[in-house]
RNA sequence: GCCCCGGUAGCUCAGCUGGAUAGAGCAACGGAUUUCUAAUCCGUAGGUCACAGGUUCGAAUCCUGUCCGGGGUACCA
């Protein structure tokens, strides 16, 4: 069992639920399909649970009756909640706002911890990036960045040991692509007249690259110089971890898929198939038998001209992954690879590897848009806006912000024309203002209120006030559900809720009266729990919370 | 061909493990500033939740079908 900081309000629906088993029990009925719902708009109570209008067919009454006769049920938590039952037959729990005053004077003492799970001693692996040194990266490659970082933060908040893996192919067609393309470059720095290669690299940063090979090499290379290979791959993956490092994502382990043909995993990963006669020789290219799994057609594992495909290595990859012990592993793949990871973790079962631990997370892609125009992006044309051009423009903050702001499954418009523009009305100022409007309050409190009085939160009781407390009360639950979407974004969502609730608050109360000390105190705590809340979600999404603004 | 995602206010999007009167930001209009930071707040206006069936006490939410838009994919990864 999870031990959660925190856990008053996790109490809460369990208090709730405690009281219907025993209603039910002491009605000696058996049931468990109900749901406690939070009411956001009010008159209804705070919660409320469908329990009667479930349980009209089974008890052959209707819904209001029995939601009646629930609500008159003697409730042993009546200190912290009471009850009601409305048309068609809801049950309605009304919580004592001395019940989300208490939660402030937990928020206030464990401060920076509110929230989070103690550690759980399980481990997690989260891949992401991955992209392949042909290129800068782009803004497509920042929105799986910023996403693979928040959920490796998610990950941390929630109590697992996180390790941040990045795999790439060093081996592969492409790498071989991008040095010939290299050479084609170099060779024509030198004036020797050579072409591209098919489908070769076309990107001003290759220039530079082959102008360095000139001036340290001298202009006597021949084409298979191992140079262009070695020197391309180092220099451009200098260049993604330095753009990585600006907006502030870290790795912890880098694997290379050449790794994989060395040991020998991949030959092991064929024979294994072989042997268990789940693949087979055809046209020259060796195929997965898919089909007699019932997975649609059969997919090709090794190509005619004897390179594997995506897939192979990718088996054997994650074949390791498994075998180093995470508990929970998660993949953040674009779109493209709808197809075929499903393939992949097909491949591992037929190794008789555990997968159910395995969770995949597929973003749509960001598609641009540049003067009006939608571009299609590709690396290899060099058809691209790079994540150092967005990072010129705006700020590291507005930028992770913008990658979460749409869900994972949405597409991502981006106008880059607009991105600045748009960066001045994005929400994550509203939020950060909030935090810095504390800030100041706080600073001021102590320069004017001198008097130490007793904190008495009971004298909160403003609806701003008791909204806001309710609002704050829910971070750990919005993080239980965060926990299991992986979807920083309601994260966002949650803080501007919070962030909302504080300026209206703000706006409709003073804070700071001497003349009457205790409230301005009892308010002043309200405020410190409020920065904390912010303070800590904005963590968790890697964004600054600056004192002034 | 196969697969994925989306269609909700003028625009950009939340809400989708079914719940009560569908929300927010921007844009528009009106108001609040000798301010504890106006990067804020309050108010007005704005809707056939693409369409059609189905499931049920109840559907924006689940199922089926259709239409429209975006994307992926075939021995590139």
């Amino acid at each position: 069992m999870v031990r959660c900081k925190g856990g008053k309000n996790m109490n809460l629906k369990k208090l709730m639920n405690d009281f219907l088993q025993d209603y039910l029990n002491q009605n000696k009925i058996k049931f468990s399909e109900w749901s406690i719902n939070i009411n956001n708009q009010v008159g209804f109570g705070d919660y409320s649970s469908n329990i009667a209008l479930k349980l009209a067919n089974v008890l052959k009454k209707t819904p209001i009756e029995i939601a009646k006769n629930i609500a008159n049920h003697p409730n042993v938590s009546e200190n912290i909640f009471s009850l009601s039952a409305s048309k068609p037959g809801f049950v309605n729990f009304h919580v004592s706002n001395n019940y989300y005053l208490e939660i402030l004077k937990q928020i206030i003492s464990e401060s920076e911890n509110f929230g989070k799970k103690i550690k759980l001693n399980k481990s997690a692996n989260v891949e992401f990036v991955s992209s392949n040194p042909t290129g800068p990266l782009t803004v497509g490659h920042g929105r799986q960045a910023i996403l693979g970082d928040m959920v490796s933060n998610i990950l941390t908040w929630s109590g697992y040991d996180v390790t941040r893996e990045y795999y790439y192919n060093d081996a592969g067609k492409q790498m071989r692509v991008l040095a010939e393309s290299c050479y084609a470059k170099y060779a024509q720095q030198i004036g020797k007249d050579v072409k591209m290669p098919e489908n070769g690299y076309v990107g001003t940063y290759l220039d530079e690259i082959a102008e360095k090979i000139v001036y340290k090499y001298g202009k006597d290379l021949e084409s298979d110089d191992p140079i262009f290979r070695d020197l391309t791959e180092k220099e451009i993956f200098s260049n993604i971890k330095n753009t990585l490092d600006s907006i502030g994502i870290k790795f912890d382990v880098f694997t290379k898929e050449g790794t994989f043909y060395k040991n020998g995993a991949i030959d092991n990963v064929l024979k294994t198939l072989e042997e268990k006669n789940l693949s087979y020789e055809k046209d020259g290219a060796v195929w997965f038998k898919t089909s007699s799994l019932d997975k649609g057609e059969d997919k090709v594992l090794v190509k005619s001209t004897g390179e594997p495909t995506y897939r192979l290595p990718d088996i054997a990859y994650h074949a390791d992954k498994i075998d180093r012990g995470f508990d929970l592993i998660v993949d953040i793949f674009g779109a493209d690879h709808i197809d075929t990871y499903p393939d992949v973790i097909l491949g591992l079962k037929c190794l008789d590897k555990k997968t159910d631990h395995i969770k995949v997370v597929i973003h749509q892609f960001v598609t641009i848009k540049k003067g009006g125009e939608v571009v299609k992006m590709s690396t290899r044309k060099a058809n691209f806006i790079t994540l150092d051009e967005l990072k010129e423009k705006l700020n590291p903050d507005i930028i992770r912000y913008f990658f979460i702001m749409r869900g994972a499954n949405s597409h991502l418009d981006f106008d880059l024309d607009l991105a600045k523009d748009e960066s001045e009305k994005n929400p994550v100022y509203y939020l950060q203002y909030a935090n810095a409007r504390i800030s100041n309050l706080l600073k001021r409190y102590d320069l004017e209120i001198s008097a130490k009085n007793d904190i008495n939160y009971s004298l909160l009781k403003e609806k701003d006030e008791i909204a806001l407390a309710k609002l704050l009360s829910e971070f750990p639950s919005k993080m239980e559900d965060v926990l299991h979407s992986l979807e920083p974004r309601k994260i966002a969502t949650y803080l501007e809720e919070v962030a909302s609730a504080y300026h209206k608050f703000y706006g409709n109360h003073k804070v700071i009266n001497p003349q009457n000390a205790d409230l301005s105190l009892a308010r002043k705590k309200l405020c410190e729990a409020t920065k904390i809340i912010l303070t800590n979600g904005l963590s968790i999404l890697g964004i600054s919370a600056p004192e002034r603004m």
